[in-house]
RNA sequence: GGCUCGGUGGCCAAGUGGUAAGGCAUGAGUCUGCAAAACUCUUAUACGUGGGUUCGAUUCCCACCCGAGCCU
């Protein structure tokens, strides 16, 4: 039996996945190279209800009739978590799969593309408030010893600075009384991981026309909105980028200009984030036009 | 016109008579339940200009230029 087939649409941010994903899905359909195509979003932020402009999340209109999932599955007022994403992930992809269509994972949220394409085996322990709190009294250093003593094969692969990794690894050790299990396992699907490149200069100037347009959609309202219905400024911040600049302008922190030039900046390093995991991946086949994209598509589906 | 304070790498900002912290930005990277997160490493020979004192000045003195404030 081999694998179902998988297609995956990557890149840094602003750089058009949503209208390819689109592209792609209803090539399939008009070409009948499957039933049919169905999209399932890897975006941490397009997951919450309300999110909208803000998140970038593709509009009913822009879908064009594809079905789109993960979107709009949790209440941003709690925390959702790259486990909660994967098993709805996966859930989507055996249905769509199922019916003889195409999944197209597209997003920018590397770590939940990388949960699904190679299969994380992550460990079974839901987040523990009240030990972290307990271990967040610890010093850094003080984390890390404990952690040698407890797991000394994890703690030679973790970094030793990084409180928030050190946390969660005490916090698996603590609760299962056994090492942190491996992560590896091999992919379950057939991938076809295309990934959209741009130019910094590109991506710089794509992410400004952008964010004007927000703004003249009603971006500040949308966040204004979200706390009047309860999201606290603190979790606002905690949203990032646009979330949570807009939160501090409305906040009367910051001026109009500064609102403007944090986004644009963040936004810029977000992206080049997002590279640097992407860049991990030699298998991703970049690409710079639709008609690329689509030929990759076809040939995939015809081999 | 007079007085005061200031002029340090792209920006902000310490500081010293023996060539100069830090933060941000920049560049590279890590990645086991917050990932628009968290973390690591990293660039640049930067002390307004011209003189003087000194073995040696970015640091002291003089003049000038620029900025901010105050005064007449």
């Amino acid at each position: 039996m081999h694998k179902p087939k998988l297609i995956v649409i990557l890149g840094p941010t602003a750089s058009g996945k949503s209208d390819l994903a689109v592209a792609i899905a209803r090539f399939i359909a008009h070409q009948k190279l499957a039933t049919g195509a169905e999209v399932i979003s890897a975006d941490s932020r397009q997951v919450y209800t309300g999110l909208d402009i803000g998140s970038g999340k593709i509009t009913q209109k822009e879908m064009r009739a594809i079905p789109h999932h993960l979107l709009n599955v949790a209440s941003p007022k709690r925390t959702f978590t790259v486990t909660q994403y994967q098993r709805l992930a996966k859930k989507a992809i055996r249905t769509i799969t199922k019916e003889n269509r195409i999944p197209i994972l597209c997003g920018g949220t590397g770590l939940y593309i990388d949960a699904i394409t190679h299969n994380y085996i992550l460990p079974a322990v839901p987040p523990q408030p009240l030990l972290r709190k307990e271990l967040e009294l610890q010093s850094t250093e003080m984390l890390f010893a404990q952690l040698e003593q407890l797991d000394p094969h994890r703690a030679r692969t973790i970094d030793r600075h990084n409180r928030r990794r050190l946390i969660r690894a005490l916090e698996i050790v603590l609760i299962t009384h056994s090492p942190v299990p491996e992560l590896k396992a091999s992919s379950p699907y057939d991938l076809l991981t295309i990934g959209i490149t741009r130019t910094q200069e590109e991506i710089a100037s794509l992410i400004e026309k952008r964010l004007h347009k927000r703004i003249k959609a009603g971006m500040l309202i949308e966040v204004e909105r979200l706390h009047a219905n309860g999201l606290s400024w603190k979790r606002l911040d905690d949203l990032g980028l646009e979330y949570r600049w807009v939160s501090r302008f409305l906040r009367g922190l910051i001026s109009k200009e500064l609102l403007l030039e944090k986004i644009l900046l963040e936004s810029i390093q977000y992206a080049k984030r997002q590279m640097t995991w992407f860049k991990r991946d030699k298998t991703i086949h970049w690409i710079t036009s639709e008609a690329e994209a689509l030929q990759l598509v076809k040939n995939f589906l015809t081999q």
